[in-house]
DNA sequence: GCAGGATAGATGCATTTGCATCTACTTGAA
DNA sequence: TTCAAGTAGATGCAAATGCATCTATCCTGC
């Protein structure tokens, strides 16, 4: 229950950022991306795991690894896909609320089908069903944290 | 020690890359990386952290998520920089030894220092020491168990 | 020794990214 | 109300990225 230290909380992060890049690495080259990239499906996905089904885009910005401008580019390229809509914010003016498509919703499932069972494959073995429980705990409450005390 | 699902090793996956793109998100917001951007410190990094002090192409792009193109040309800008240097390999005439130079390593430990502060300070009170013991050897397994099963 | 395949890294090129900035809308205080 | 400050996204543009491909080198079996 130690106070950690700047080392230690260095070589914490210094290790989970380490195996995320092997993991992300590994995930990539799964042939289910070749009809869309990681990051676009990534934006599907959470799109699709959001109750209302519309998420506003600096929502979105806020669980992907891309400036503003960048997502605000990606959304547009689904957009003419297909994949989703954007429609402007009810209750702001400003913003703009971007939703599956059914074909969004289509393409989502089937390639997150694929993507499991390439994430089952690729930590299969690694670590026992509890051991995964307590990885999942501990990043929950990292993002959390980081998250309600961070602010951009 | 129940063997994992798919749906465990997909959760905890979702949730440890969600934890990294908060965590990183914030880093890269870091005043530290306006001399240089956050992957090419990482590449710094990881050459200060090597025995030898020389590593490999090849050998670098196992650490950093990036095309073999793109670290290639990363690196291409670092030597221009005169961050490091590239030679010849010694005992394969394909390869590319690419090494610190002095102004390489003074720039990387100047980063480096207020970058760990910084990771201190983004992680502090999300979780306690043995907690953040436990991240590491997690994660340090699991990434041990994917470099070793599935070779790129 | 040599031909065929494999591997390391570089390069042309189209796409994507981020920074800086811009516009439009909202909010809050006088 | 009005106006200054703040916020949400879009956009111009230069830089970075990845894919496909290329060259050079290495290895293997004959």
């Amino acid at each position: 229950m130690r106070t950690p230290t700047v080392r230690e909380a260095a070589e914490a992060w210094e290790s989970l950022f380490r195996a995320q890049v092997a993991v992300m690495r590994r995930l990539s080259r799964d042939p289910a991306f070749r009809r869309l990239g990681i990051k676009e499906y990534d934006v599907l996905f959470t799109l699709s795991a959001c109750p209302g089904g519309g998420l506003r885009l600096n929502e979105l910005n806020d669980h992907v690894l891309l400036a503003q401008s960048s997502l605000s580019r990606l959304v547009e390229r689904l957009d003419k896909q297909g994949l989703v809509t954007r429609e402007s914010a009810p209750e702001d003016g400003r913003g703009i609320v971007v939703r599956l498509t059914d074909a969004g919703r289509g393409l989502q499932r089937e390639i997150g089908r694929a993507h499991v069972r390439e994430i089952a494959r690729i930590l299969d073995g690694a670590l026992d069903s509890e051991e995964l429980a307590a990885l999942q705990r501990l990043t929950a409450r990292l993002r959390e944290h980081v998250v309600a005390n961070h602010p951009l």
